[in-house]
DNA sequence: ACCTTACTTTCTAAAGC
DNA sequence: GCTTTAAAAAGTAAGGT
């Protein structure tokens, strides 16, 4: 049986950082080729790298957002572009802010197909949240790690909410036993 | 003080105004839906109980009382969909659901996913179909979903698509868009879940 | 009937309303 | 609470051909 925990797959990886200067987010976006800015619907700049893919939100604090990389070094890639461009505008910006990650979305494969309905059962339907009219997955939220998961019929699943990569497949091994203990898997 | 007196009496006014207007909405949703008498107690109890945990707060008394009546709905065994409560309501389809799986986490209502066959009455006679039909719709839900068919699937198309291939296999055929809309989905996912199950019953046709 | 686009759910930070 | 950004899962829906 292939192991779920190889199937696991980072989608994304949100973190936040900061330049530690105050900006001027008009005249950013006016010498920012491709900056997205419109401050009576959001005070963020939106700014879009392309390789690595991302999306940075700028702020007028010099926070900055950074989501949509594939793992944790595209964030700290993809960032640190951000930060060239911003120097390149003769922006002051530190040597090396701190990046912190917030949130990291993954996804992984059980390898056999769930029968959701039990699961909601066995899980304990105080425990989770399923209501297949609005949403085809199963959200099940685990203390530790402190994570959410979204169980599918299908068997795959996604966790999101953890900080670390690991958390991940904590998860996914908390879930299996779970379930294996439950004799909801296979 | 005499003000605070005042306030109070005014804050109870206000509160009990709040509920009546709640129980009167609880009351005109449920004339409009049709449903048993019963059920709008049900509702009342769960907008009570709401109102005692202070579960409105930041959410609007019409969105809870919808949702207490869904949740009541499907609790008597006679759910109506998200879609059909928010035809009675002016409380928008997803409002009621988010407010809708709040009160029921809150609550501990522990609601269990709604099961299909539950559609099949109502569904089949505003469909003018017969007892037979019905039988043979709940036959195909029941092995259907045992074979694991009905994971992640919402009731009301997965009770279509078994009434669909009932009233063919009875010879009493309703076209799909007949039965979408009774049901309130769209020919589509009849389509989609009518080819599962049917392979899934090894029915050829 | 197909295809494409888009919306539902979960998470998270940011600043401001 | 909302606004915006990204991403996956799978179901449902809508519009066009």
């Amino acid at each position: 049986m292939t192991d779920p925990k190889e199937t696991i797959n980072i989608e994304n990886v949100v973190a936040s950082t900061g330049i530690g200067q105050e900006l001027d987010l008009q005249s950013v976006a006016m010498d920012l080729e491709g900056a997205d800015y419109d401050p009576e619907q959001f005070p963020g700049l939106v700014y879009r790298t392309q390789d690595p893919k991302s999306a940075a939100l700028i702020f007028r604090s010099g926070k900055i957002v950074c989501t949509g990389a594939k793992s944790t070094d595209d964030v700290h890639e993809s960032l640190r572009i951000v930060f060239d461009k911003l120097r390149e505008l003769s922006i002051e910006v530190e040597d090396e802010p701190e990046i912190v990650v917030q949130n990291i979305v993954t996804s992984a494969d059980l390898g056999r197909q769930l029968n959701l309905n039990a699961i909601a059962i066995g899980l304990g339907l105080e425990n989770i949240e399923y209501e297949p009219e609005q949403f085809p997955g199963l959200v099940y939220r685990l203390d530790e790690p402190e994570v959410v998961a979204l169980l599918f019929g299908s068997g795959k699943l996604v966790i999101t909410g953890g900080k670390k990569p690991e958390d991940a497949e904590h998860a996914v091994d908390k879930i299996v036993s779970r379930l294996e203990e439950l004799g909801l898997l296979e | 003080r005499l003000r605070k007196w005042q306030e109070r009496i005014r804050t109870k006014d206000a509160g009990e105004r709040n509920l009546q207007f709640a129980l009167s909405e609880i009351d005109r949703m449920a004339s409009a839906l049709g449903v048993p008498r019963s059920v709008r107690e049900v509702a009342s109890v769960i907008y009570r109980r709401a109102l005692k945990e202070d579960l409105i707060r930041g959410r609007s008394i019409e969105g809870v009382a919808t949702s207490a009546l869904y949740a009541a709905c499907r609790k008597e065994g006679i759910p109506r969909s998200l879609e059909e409560i928010s035809e009675v309501s002016r409380v928008e389809r997803k409002e009621i659901g988010r407010t809708y799986r709040y009160i029921s986490q809150e609550l501990g209502l522990e609601m269990k996913p709604v099961d299909p066959k539950k559609y099949v009455p109502r569904f089949c006679s505003e469909l003018e179909l017969s007892e037979e039909v019905q039988a043979k719709a709940n036959e195909i839900i029941e092995t259907t979903a045992e074979k694991g068919l009905l994971s992640g699937k919402s009731p009301t198309g997965y009770a279509a698509a078994a009434i669909y291939a009932a009233s063919l296999l009875c010879n009493e055929k309703k076209t799909q868009r007949e039965v979408a809309d009774v049901a309130q989905v769209t020919e589509v996912t009849i389509r989609n879940r009518y080819q599962e199950q049917i392979e899934a019953m090894g029915i050829h046709s």
